[in-house]
DNA sequence: GCCAACGTTGGC
DNA sequence: GCCAACGTTGGC
């Protein structure tokens, strides 16, 4: 099982959003590195569901990968700002995920707080700059990130 | 609101 | 294929 941590703007998206939802295809993303990674995830991998754009930005929830390797549907999508004319049914260029939520925290960790207890080495979202809005998180650093927010290994198994 | 970081575009 | 110009992200 693989970790990841997906990006959003709370005024967009957020992880009240998806809790009201409980499932939601993760399009919109435009960018070539962060296409690859959402390419190489596989159903059942974890997200740390992170609130950009806030004050202070935080790790708001946990989603679960539940479907694989999906065209966005809105780079087909002429009325839909991510279109783009370049990519057809056929060939499209953009491939996605649908996500599940998990949890919502109490105890959110704050950016300032994961600058504390991580190197951007272990965790890329507090390297200054990174824009990157969908990037991998090494196990142990998820580990240590579950273990702080005390996520129990029976929350992100699946068939509880 | 500012601006650093950085991805993309397009002229050459 | 280089790189200046431009646009966007997102922390501060």
């Amino acid at each position: 099982m693989n970790y990841w941590l997906l990006k959003s703007e709370p005024n967009e998206y957020s992880i009240d959003d998806l809790k009201s939802d409980e499932t939601v295809i993760w399009d919109g993303v435009r960018n070539y590195q962060a296409r690859n990674f959402l390419r190489e995830m596989q159903c059942s991998d974890i997200a740390f569901f992170y609130h950009s754009n806030v004050k202070p930005p935080v790790i708001a929830g946990l989603a679960r990968i539940i479907a694989t390797n999906l065209a966005d549907p809105t780079q087909f999508d002429p009325n839909s700002k991510y279109y783009d004319p370049k990519a057809t049914p056929e060939q499209p260029r953009w491939q996605t995920v649908r996500v599940e939520f998990i949890e919502k925290f109490n105890q959110k960790l704050s950016l300032p707080q994961l600058k504390a207890m991580f190197t951007p080495e272990e965790l890329a979202v507090v390297k200054k700059g990174n824009r990157l809005s969908v990037m991998p998180v090494p196990s142990d650093t998820a580990q240590r990130l579950l273990n702080e927010l005390s996520v129990s290994k029976e929350q992100i198994t699946e068939n509880q």
